[in-house]
Order: structure tokens, then C-alpha cells, then sequence
DNA sequence: ATTAATTACAACTACTTAGTTGGAAACTGG
DNA sequence: CCAGTTTCCAACTAAGTAGTTGTAATTAAT
């Protein structure tokens, strides 16, 4: 048997994953991940560099994967409230990808790491959106985007603030879903209808 | 000049909401906190216990100042599209509250510290909510505060979103601020016009 | 003043951390 | 089988880390 480096490279970047989700940058331990991989930590040096490209590959791993696994379908405002509904649940089973898009931006700032392929699948939704909403600006849609992408991954990442808002019932996720999707048919819908008649402009800024 | 053990504590309190406001529970450091405040180290262990409790001193502290610098005023829809505007503008000024936030979901989870008091804050949120609504009931109110609060603290969070969506264009923050408002004065709107007639219960979860 | 408590602080401890190194083991082409 | 390269790993290093302690200064009550 060769030396499967790809088979190590993947068990170190799923050990840092974990770690990296649960605890973030400073609070994640080289060891601790090595140790999970079964894998000697001298591993990670020769193979990512250090604990900040490591922490690098691991976001732009995890965040493309997730552009590709929950795809926007279909036309019209249902179809992003549709797709809220799906990014929601996403999260709700692994809440993977909204916490290392938090960590990053609490920890890195406005650094971002991999921007071409990140722009790349940026722009990717932003035109999937402009087709389900045509005559939607592209400013528009990205805005759009960004409150779905609010909305769906601050749940998971304040799993608390339900609590407090809503007390303990049962059911609250479920109700919480259905609040997302609707919040998101009605910024789609007016989007969809200023589109269709741009005259008269309604003083929403005000 | 007597002892001014509070102006110590407070000057303790102000550099450890810095530190932990921009590193984080992890990434802070005690000797950063203590050099910073001007003040030895030790007084940390002696008036507030340990890094943990200093943490939550910090998180109790900021969010519960937050509750009162911005109230819900008015009636309407739009008196929560206003709140929702001016929670924007004040994060955008401040980013403290909304990053301990993000860093207290982040790396407590669901534990929550002053219990009482914030459930507190939040019932009082929820109050001025059903004030503004008439007829909304609890839950609903809760879930617009939350809509609220995770499209206003997600944006100084995740500053580089913008620009990955949007491009570099100047004034990107404003048209941000003005889809915040809009998007929450539909929901407010929708379920204000909900609480009216109740009877034809629209399809809004499917 | 004297005493007893509190507040301040520098030095210290025990431990953990990211990152390195030197050499052994496993694979490759000849 | 052999030389050269790559992969592996245990032990090591140098620099922090949270938290403690012994002691001196300050205060207020006697």
C-alpha cells in the first residue's frame, strides 16, 4: 500500500473541521485535531502550513461544499422562500457552515480568504436569483440573499435568543422556520413587483 | 482619596469588554485586560472570580445597556421598521453588543449566564412589540424581534458578506440599512394585518 | 498612635501552546 | 537488492497561559 497522503490530508481537514466549528481559531488545539485524526501532528505543518491555513482550507471547504448541496430552484418569490425553507433546515441538522461563517467573521474581520471561488459562487446565487426574480437588479438580489443568509444561519448560531424570546415550548424551531420562510416570500414578493413596475417607487427608505 | 474600588472595577470592565468584544472568550487575554485597565491582573480574580465570570460580567453588562439605549417607540408597522433602522445604525457605530452576542452563542452554546434578567429584557421587548401590534400574540412578537435582531447584529458580524454579494460600491451599507427596514416593516406589516382577521388563516407555513 | 482589615502588586507556579527537529520506516525507480 | 525520496512520528523547544502567593501600602476604628 502506497502512502495515501490524499486519505490523511481528508481525515486531518474533517478533524479540523470538528474542532474548528466547536471551538473557532483561538480556541481550536493542533494536537486536539491531530489526535482525533490519528493522524502525528507534524502532519499539518508539512501538509496546510500552519494553524491559520489550516483554519483557511477549512472554511473554503466547508462553505463551498454547502453552495453546491442546497441549490436555489424553481421561479418566482416561493422559490427563494423555498430555498430559506431548505438553507433553514440545512443548518438546523449540521450547523457546520453557519458557525465557521461566523467565527470567520468575528475572528478574521474583513480578511477573506479564497475570494475568487468565493466570489465565484457568490455570484453564482446572485444569478439564480435574478432568474427566479427576473428584472431584479443584481444589488437587489445580492441584498436579498444576504437577509436569507441572516436569517437562516443566526439561528443555529444564537441557539439561546429563541429561548429567551419564546420560552421553552416545543415547536419553537418548527414556528421559527415558518417565520423565515414567510419574512423572505414577503421581501421576494415586493422585490418581484417593484421589478415589474418600477415607476411608481413606494418610499420604503423612509 | 479613599480606595475607588468601583472606578478599578469599571475601568477593569471597559478593557475586558474591548478584549473580549474583539478576541473573543478564548482569544482574550487576562494580561492584555489587566495592562489595558492600568490595574494589576490579580483585582480580576478578586472582584469578579475568574476569566469565565468576567466574561459573563462583560455579556450581562453590554446587552443589557443595549436594551435600554434603544427602545421601541410609536405604533404600527412602522414604529418596528424604525426600531429595526435605528438598531442597524447603532450597531453599525458600535459593533459590541452584536459581536458578544455572536461570541457568546459561538463558544457558550445554549448555556446562557443572567437568566433572569435578560429573559427580563426580552419580555420587555416583547411587551413594547405587542404595544406597537395590537392583537400579535407572544410568539409571533418574539419571532419579529428575533427576525429583527439577526438581520441588525448579522451585518457588523459578517462585514465582508457585503462586498462578497455587493461588490466594493460605496454606499453599500446604506442600501443594506434601507432593505433591513423594508424587510421588517413587511413582516410587521403582515402580521399586524394577520392579528386583524384572524379568521382566513393564509397557507404562510407551506 | 495602634490594630485589624482591605487593597495593591510584583514575582511566581504549574501547565499548555504552536511549531520544530532528527531520525526511522516505507515506498519508488533502477 | 539498492539509492534516493517521501512519509511518518516521538521527543523537544521556546514562548505564552490562567491563576496564586507573600508582602507592602492604605484605610478606618479604637
Amino acid at each position: 500500500m502506497a502512502w495515501d497522503t490524499e486519505r490523511t490530508k481528508g481525515l486531518l481537514l474533517e478533524a479540523a473541521t470538528s474542532e474548528f466549528c466547536t471551538r473557532g481559531l483561538a480556541g481550536a488545539r493542533i494536537d486536539r485535531i491531530a489526535a482525533e485524526a490519528g493522524v502525528n501532528k507534524e502532519r499539518i505543518y508539512q501538509y496546510f502550513g500552519n494553524k491559520n491555513a489550516l483554519f483557511d482550507a477549512v472554511i473554503v471547504a466547508a462553505l463551498s461544499t454547502l453552495m453546491d448541496e442546497v441549490p436555489i430552484e424553481g421561479r418566482g418569490p416561493e422559490a427563494m422562500a423555498d430555498y430559506a425553507g431548505r438553507l433553514f433546515d440545512h443548518h438546523q441538522k449540521d450547523a457546520t457552515a453557519p458557525r465557521l461563517l461566523f467565527w470567520e467573521g468575528l475572528e478574521r474581520g474583513t480578511e477573506v480568504v479564497g475570494l475568487p471561488k468565493r466570489m465565484a459562487n457568490c455570484a453564482s446565487k446572485v444569478n439564480s436569483t435574478i432568474a427566479a426574480l427576473p428584472g431584479v437588479s443584481r444589488e437587489d438580489a445580492g441584498d436579498l440573499l444576504i437577509t436569507i443568509v441572516s436569517l437562516c444561519d443566526a439561528a443555529p448560531v444564537l441557539p439561546a435568543l429563541d429561548g429567551l424570546m419564546a420560552g421553552n415550548d416545543p415547536g419553537r424551531a418548527q414556528r421559527r422556520r415558518a417565520a423565515v420562510v414567510r419574512t423572505v416570500y414577503l421581501a421576494a414578493a415586493a422585490l418581484a413587483a417593484e421589478a415589474q413596475e418600477p415607476l411608481n417607487a413606494p418610499a420604503a427608505t423612509a
